[in-house]
RNA sequence: GCCGAUGUGGCGAAAUGGCAGACGCAACGGACUUAAAAUCCGUUGGGCCGUAACAGGCCCGUGCCGGUUCGAGUCCGGCCAUCGGCACCA
């Protein structure tokens, strides 16, 4: 197999090709105000999620949403868009700093190998990014801005009056460090000791680490956390403008879990203190029969009786012990403890009991809740199992039970709102409980603040210090004294009391006499938080971002000359005539990245983190758009040829250099993008790879033969002649298909589209090289290496202009040489096909009727019948519906 | 349990409500070759009828059941299966 030849040369020119589009700095777009930049085109933003630079080398779900974005970069360009295409790494992280642990190499030469391994490899696909923008979130150049916008957050607060995030000084408040965007809790946090370092709730997965899979406890520590929630609202109303498939929506919409209900104030009994509890059901009031309060809730304190003292702490150490995977564990029995106070229910101010238990959770709502055991599925079942009253209050419109009921019904038994409909009684409860002082409306929200300090060595250091000894006060940094750069270490070890790292470079935390740098690091998200926004601007030293190119890049909503453009872009010189093709199917911006396109694991991390800190930004002036990802597409999984996920232990794993190796990247690029629609999950078939190649390899040689010394020289088929009607027509249907389908990011029918034409070709005598011109310009964005190459061999023998292929301008179709002067029609008698006629195209309704009746199989068929409908679509069918 | 996506030949897949299976893989047959590989040409959803052989014809078929329609892979309702997400969120 190896010693197989190659089914074309490729090896001799793939990376001739790579190199010069480097020495030609050919997809390197200037910025506003610098040499070649051209104002008179619009602008496109074209972005991939960048990678982790692992050891283990990329593999072939990388290059599948990466040939896409090429794909569309390449095809936008020659439709004369100033195309933004950028590639970084996002290299904080684990790994690297595991690897240090295990070696003590550091984690900055583990992450350059692995950036140099990578980005070679990404070379070698042909990818056309424009490399002086590279960015890594590892370089201080690049984190000293992350830093900077860190402190942007640290030195804001969200304005409830006007909806967006402030400059702290306008807070009027008695103490700022309250409603900082960046503060500091004492919060029981994900703590994994494998790990030695904290977790945010998203990288907590069924109670184990999302990365190594280790157990994950709650443990209370001091930790920066950033105020998310303040944006909740916006985080759900912002998504409706974005174009992003829907069920990433949905998924964030679920993610951050807004609920609308009621606080219900529950005075304790024999105490001047109340119990808030939040429900979403107001109207089942008068069926509370008890509360609930987590076992971590501030007042347990305060009510346990004497008597239940023992029985509760000794509950509260059982829970505390518990992971998050014991608690969650939803086949296990309910449990708790009585705590021997009351409360009293303000409907009906009956005397209910308060109980602990740790089905209610301290970080949703208030931490406490009415139990109606009716209603509720939860309160149900821990009401049997203690024995607690119940009480129906709702009553059901169908024939359901009503005890155990929870959905919208009838309210009874509820004096204040008998009669009325659930809807109605939620409206009316919360108001007569407003009016007496007993609650008010309430919205909660799942989601919850972003826990962001971890402990470990390879991240951000915090600009920030603690003044008045040991974690008294924190400060913030001024500007200038950014980057904070991390210590050298001698030992990356966790050093397993939650104490982190940079903690024992005792100089490096040694700010001044009296204050001590923060020790914790940022998580791995903050630098791909940002890096989109970076890249407009990736060399500026001055600012995160100069304020031109983010306008430029990030701006969106097109003016007039860009539009104009758009259109007017199509209008190229296509074979022997010119028409415009219908206007295109990839969005206009609204401002943002045009196309972001990743995988769908970062639905609700990634994402929503990069469209906080946007609009944290945004709100403060430094940004031009609230949004940061117009349009999101998700590539599809990968899957190996066993249709498993591809694993090292499966062993199943397709390296893409080998690929390459063999069949070379041009066939590599097509073969990702033929194998299915681009969302869909499918699995890899090397005998699919093989057949792309095949392809590509007739495209070779329709145009060059072999010569008795073995070398390939430009076909004497090829001339200059004029392609014959039919060729015409396929070249323009090509033109046509192929251009509504990179549209529409459906590369793998434009593949197709392509080979048909190639088949159209295959042994005919005399081509035309216009007709093989065009097959290369439209092969372009899918195949480079291959189609510069036969550009350049076309081009020796038939002079053009520009000589370089990349630089030709997209070709539009001419509808009017698609027509045929007759058209096959399908006639039916029923909806079954029964007979094919051949009329002129454009023959009127009455000219195909009497046709189709008078062929002789429709006249048999129908003889004798009654013919009760004949239903006509011009050039398409005629269907004869009989009795 | 809740939410979402998907379900079409031996396989990857195509199909503005209008000829189901384009294109590719695999398989089979042929040409070229001493032979093979490569290449080129052809056949290929299932069943039945038909013919000496072609030609030709009929029926069934897009997970299952029903509906709307002259006509449904496509639209609607209900199931089933697989995958993904969430999961005591009050």
């Amino acid at each position: 197999m190896s010693e197989r030849r190659k089914a074309y040369p490729f090896d001799r020119f793939e990376s001739k090709w790579q190199r010069l589009w480097d020495e030609r700095q050919l997809f390197h777009v200037p910025n506003p105000g610098e040499a070649g930049f051209d104002s008179t085109k619009p602008k496109f933003y074209i972005l991939d999620m960048f990678p982790y630079p692992s050891g283990a080398g990329l593999h072939v779900g990388h290059p599948e949403g990466y040939t896409a974005t090429d794909i569309i970069a390449r095809y936008k360009r020659m439709r004369g868009f100033n195309v933004l295409h950028p590639m970084g790494w996002d290299a904080f992280g684990l790994p690297a700093e595991q690897y240090a642990i295990k070696t003590g190499q550091h984690p900055a030469i583990t992450t350059r190998e692995n950036v140099a391994k990578f980005k070679s490899q990404l070379k070698r696909i042909g990818f056309s990014y424009d490399w002086t923008r590279e960015v890594n979130t590892t370089d201080p150049r690049y984190y000293k801005w992350t830093q900077w916008i860190f402190l942007q957050i640290y030195n804001s607060w969200f304005n409830p009056e006007t909806n967006k995030a402030e400059p702290i000084s306008s807070y009027r408040g008695a103490d700022p460090d309250s409603v900082r965007l960046a503060y500091v809790a004492e919060v029981p946090v994900n703590w994994c000791p494998e790990l030695g370092t904290v977790l945010a709730n998203e990288e907590v997965i069924d109670g184990r680490s999302e990365i190594g899979g280790h157990p994950v406890v709650k443990r209370p520590m001091r930790q920066w956390m950033l105020r998310i929630t303040a944006y909740a609202e916006r985080l759900i109303n912002e998504l409706e403008g974005l174009d992003w498939p829907q069920g990433i929506k949905l998924l964030q919409r679920n993610w951050i879990g807004r609920s609308e209900g009621a606080e219900i104030n529950f005075q304790i009994d024999n105490h001047d203190a109340h119990i808030t509890a939040f429900t979403t059901r107001p109207d089942t009031l008068y069926g509370g029969t008890f509360l609930v309060v987590a076992p971590e809730h501030s007042l347990v304190d305060l009510i346990v009786t004497e008597e239940q003292w023992p029985a509760v702490r000794e509950y509260r150490e059982r829970t505390a012990c518990k992971s998050d995977l014991e608690r969650a564990d939803l086949s296990k029995e309910k449990t708790g403890v009585f705590s021997g106070a009351y409360a009293i229910n303000p409907a009906n101010n009956e005397k209910i009991p308060i109980w602990i238990a740790d089905y209610v959770l301290l970080g949703y709502g208030t931490g406490a809740i009415g139990g109606v055991p009716a209603h509720d599925e939860r309160d149900l079942e821990f009401a049997r199992k203690f024995d607690l009253p119940l009480a129906v209050v709702v009553q059901p419109t169908g024939n359901e039970p009503a005890i155990g009921f929870t959905g919208d019904g009838i309210a009874m038994n509820s004096p204040i709102i008998n009669g009325l409909t659930s809807a109605e009684a939620r409206k009316k409860i919360t108001a007569w409980l407003e009016e007496h002082g007993h609650g008010k409306r309430a919205i909660n929200y799942k989601l919850r603040d972003w826990l962001f300090s971890r402990q470990r060595y390879w991240g951000e250091p915090f600009p920030v210090v603690w003044e008045d000894g040991q974690y008294r006060k924190h400060r913030a940094l001024n500007e200038n004294e950014l980057p904070v750069v991390p210590p050298e270490l001698e030992d990356y070890k966790p050093t397993g009391t939650g104490e982190p790292p940079l903690g024992k470079a005792k100089d490096w935390i040694r700010y001044s006499d009296k204050a001590t740098r923060e020790t914790n690091v940022m998580p791995q998200w903050a630098g791909s938080c940002w890096y989109y926004i970076r890249f407009c601007d990736p060399q500026n030293d001055r600012r995160f971002v100069g304020e031109e190119p983010e306008r430029y890049w990030m701006g969106g909503e097109n003016n007039e000359t860009r539009m104009m453009n758009d259109e007017g872009m199509t209008k190229h010189e296509a074979g022997n005539s010119s028409f415009v093709i219908g206007h295109s199917s990839l969005p206009r911006a609204r401002g943002g990245v045009d196309l972001y396109v990743g995988g769908t694991e970062h639905a609700v991390l990634h994402l929503l983190y990069a469209r906080f800190w946007h609009k944290v930004l945004f709100d403060l002036g430094h940004l031009s758009k609230p949004e940061p990802f117009q349009r999101l597409v998700n590539q599809g999984i990968i899957l190996g040829e066993d249709n498993q996920k591809m694993s090292k232990s499966r062993g199943n794993i397709v390296n893409p250099d080998e690929v390459i190796d063999e069949y070379s990247a041009d066939a590599f690029r097509c073969y990702e993008m033929f194998m299915g629609p681009l969302e869909q999950m499918k699995p890899w078939s090397m005998r699919g790879v093989e057949g792309v190649s095949r392809f590509l390899a007739r495209v070779w040689r329709l145009m060059m033969d072999e010569n008795q010394a073995g070398e390939w020289e430009l076909s004497p088929r090829i001339q200059d002649i004029a392609s014959d009607k039919s060729q015409l027509k396929l070249v323009h249907a090509t033109i046509k298909k192929v251009t509504e389908d990179i549209e529409s990011l459906s590369f793998n029918t434009a593949i197709s589209q392509m080979m048909v034409f190639v088949n159209g070709f295959t042994n005919v005598e005399r081509i035309p090289v216009t007709a093989m011109r065009m097959l290369l310009v439209l092969l372009n964005p899918f195949a480079p290496h291959l189609t510069s190459e036969l550009w350049e061999k076309v081009g020796a023998k038939f002079r053009v202009e520009p000589a370089e292929i990349t630089q030709q301008p997209w070709p539009s179709h001419d509808e009017a040489l698609l027509v045929e002067a007759e058209v096959e029609i399908v006639v039916q008698i029923n909806g079954k096909l029964r007979a094919r006629l051949k009329v002129a195209t454009d023959a009127s309704e009455e000219t195909l009727k009497a046709a189709a009746l008078a062929l002789p199989k429709i006249a048999e068929a129908i003889t004798g019948k009654e013919i009760r409908k004949v239903v006509i679509v011009p050039n398409k069918l005629v269907n004869v519906v009989t009795n």
